[in-house]
DNA sequence: GTCTATAACACGATAGAC
DNA sequence: GTCTATCGTGTTATAGAC
């Protein structure tokens, strides 16, 4: 009768697989944890961990919805107090990096499996499509929260066409090997100006052209 | 004393198991070719193909090489007889489609193995430096062998540039499973005159600014 | 349905003999 | 330079226990 979730104890397994692969990605890097490492250390047998997982690949999944979750928190206190379009872009990108850093190590290393087109961790997979809508929601919120004047039709691709950015500023991350990703904390600093001015010149009558068809061929192009 | 190349016993062998891996790949696809495989098909023993090459992902270099021949070639009667640059543009690109096709297949496969910021295979890493500049050379042909007017400061770069722009489309095609590609012929078709209107309305007064502001950007955070 | 234990398989890669 | 034998891995199979 009550509405709090008591995890069974199969939900206790699964979740004690998931941390322990996790935690053992971040301390060794995702190539040098083995599946009989991580049964071990999670107490279970390889068996029971291939019974709630189909691949050692499909771990990753994982760490998507964990690092979409982190991400989203520290949004929330950022686009509170601000209603201003660049800064509240600035603010969310700021915190992807933050929250990204910490698996720097491995997130490279398993970054090529998100790669392969058919696999089921492309950010574009349909098995990514719950992390992914979850994504471009904050930058909804950006959007919506905030005090923009543009052109309409492109307002309501916005969304989307952020989030396709924030992922243009993760691949630039994956390579990035400056100090604490500094030269990409410059790329959003640099970039969201520059975003914020051509998102305001949309409405000019010069650049309506370029811009209707840019987004036509967006529209007609994406899935 | 001759200046003709005569290939040594060694280069001999390292050849044979390069193509035997190739023609392996494009007709089994890459993760089903096994080392064993290429062994056994070129007559040699497993060891002594792992003599000439690290691993099984160094294979892949040499399609990239092959995969640049093939695309300067086919771009050398495009650039001939055309000096208008968005023809010119768009002639190299749909080479570029048209060369890849063929190997569609296992393109993909092995794309993921690019994607991995510390290999080898990655389209920035100093291993593919020599395919790179090969490429990159013959956007600068595209530009300089053009009528194109445009700002000095974007001329200069424009090649690299382009190249860039050829990657998303190849990271375009790679995930583009409409048939034949005609989704990649098609965004190419209609991104190139954008491009092109852009690269000429640099020039413009109230685009001045944004443009300078944007190749500084780049300038300071490519690698 | 959940889980253990163990063996077996095919693969990429390596060691060491010749 | 070239070979054969062997290792460590992801993954699957088997045969069962609760």
């Amino acid at each position: 009768m009550s509405a709090v979730a008591v995890p069974t104890k199969s939900e206790q397994t699964r979740d004690l697989i998931a941390k322990t692969a996790l935690r053992l990605f971040r301390e060794r890097g995702y190539e040098a944890t083995t599946m009989r490492a991580i049964a071990t250390e999670a107490g279970v047998s390889v068996g029971n961990a291939y019974y709630y997982f189909g691949s050692k690949e499909e771990l990753i999944q994982l760490y998507y919805e964990h690092s979409q979750e982190d991400h989203a928190e520290a949004c929330e206190g950022i686009l509170d107090g601000e209603r201003e379009f660049r800064a509240r872009l600035l603010g969310v990108l700021r915190a992807r990096i933050d929250t990204l850093q910490p698996y720097k190590e491995f997130a490279g290393k398993f970054f090529k499996y998100a790669a392969e087109p058919s696999s089921p961790l492309s950010p574009f997979s349909s098995e990514s499509a719950p992390v992914r809508d979850a994504a471009i929601a904050v930058y909804r919120e950006v959007v919506e929260g905030s005090t923009l004047k543009t052109d309409a039709e492109i307002r309501a691709d916005l969304p989307e066409l952020l989030w396709l950015y924030s992922m243009g500023v993760v691949l630039y991350w994956v390579y990035d090997s400056s100090p604490d990703a500094a030269k990409t904390y410059r790329l959003v600093e640099r970039t969201v100006p520059i975003i914020d001015r051509l998102v305001g010149m949309a409405r000019l009558p010069g650049m309506r052209g370029v811009v209707r068809e840019a987004l036509s061929t967006y529209r007609d192009l994406r899935k």
